[in-house]
DNA sequence: ATCTCATTTAGCGACTTCGCTAATTAGCTG
DNA sequence: CAGCTAATTAGCGAAGTCGCTAAATGAGAT
């Protein structure tokens, strides 16, 4: 584990990348559609502009929540869920810790 | 369950109230020290100034996730973990749903 | 009633977030 | 290359967050 910073930096990110309802949904609307969906799939399912959904989306792969490759034309949006242990990595941690 | 709104406000008002590093500290606080401690008690360890650490413990408990009782002069502030659900709920559904 | 102690509320300034529209980048096709 | 399409970046304004200090509240003791 190592860097103490880092890791509440990690969490930091994630925490506050889930803190918004929308991207919280995007991470929903990419596991329904089998984990990946090309950016303007994902645009066109949300009320906002394009360019607010593509900040979210930025937020949320700053996080490590997803994950972008180029694929011709669009970019493909892949949920990691390796990330998202972070978070239920630290609710474990604090309901088991004894003090 | 009902009231789909409500309980998409209670999964922000969750969230919101663990994007903040302090305010998971308090939560990590609480839980260490037994559950519950006195707001100076919980103020005093912290580098924020009094106020401040007032205002995140108001944030937590709109969240549900603290619960405050007087006790005289002081207030004591407990964990209230059950709304640390909402949580633990959402990921697991999260992981666990398929579309 | 007054004083003190624990805590909150009020209010300010710096900064960030989040929505938008307009402009730009970059890949593909003719 | 010109033109279309997918998506991002730029930049703006309204609103929220978070730190602070100063003032107010409210309970207990003198």
């Amino acid at each position: 584990m190592a860097e103490p910073e880092a890791r509440l930096a990690e969490l930091d990110a994630v925490f506050s990348a889930l803190a918004h309802r929308a991207r919280r949904q995007i991470l929903m609307t990419l596991h329904f559609r089998g984990g990946s969906m090309a950016a303007g799939d994902i645009a066109g399912r949300f009320a906002h502009a394009w360019p607010t959904t593509t900040r979210h989306l930025k937020v949320l792969e700053e996080a490590g929540l997803v994950t972008v490759e180029r694929k011709g034309l669009t970019r493909l949006y892949r949920l990691e869920p390796k990330n998202l242990e972070v978070v239920t990595g630290w609710m474990k941690w604090l309901k088991s810790a004894k003090g």
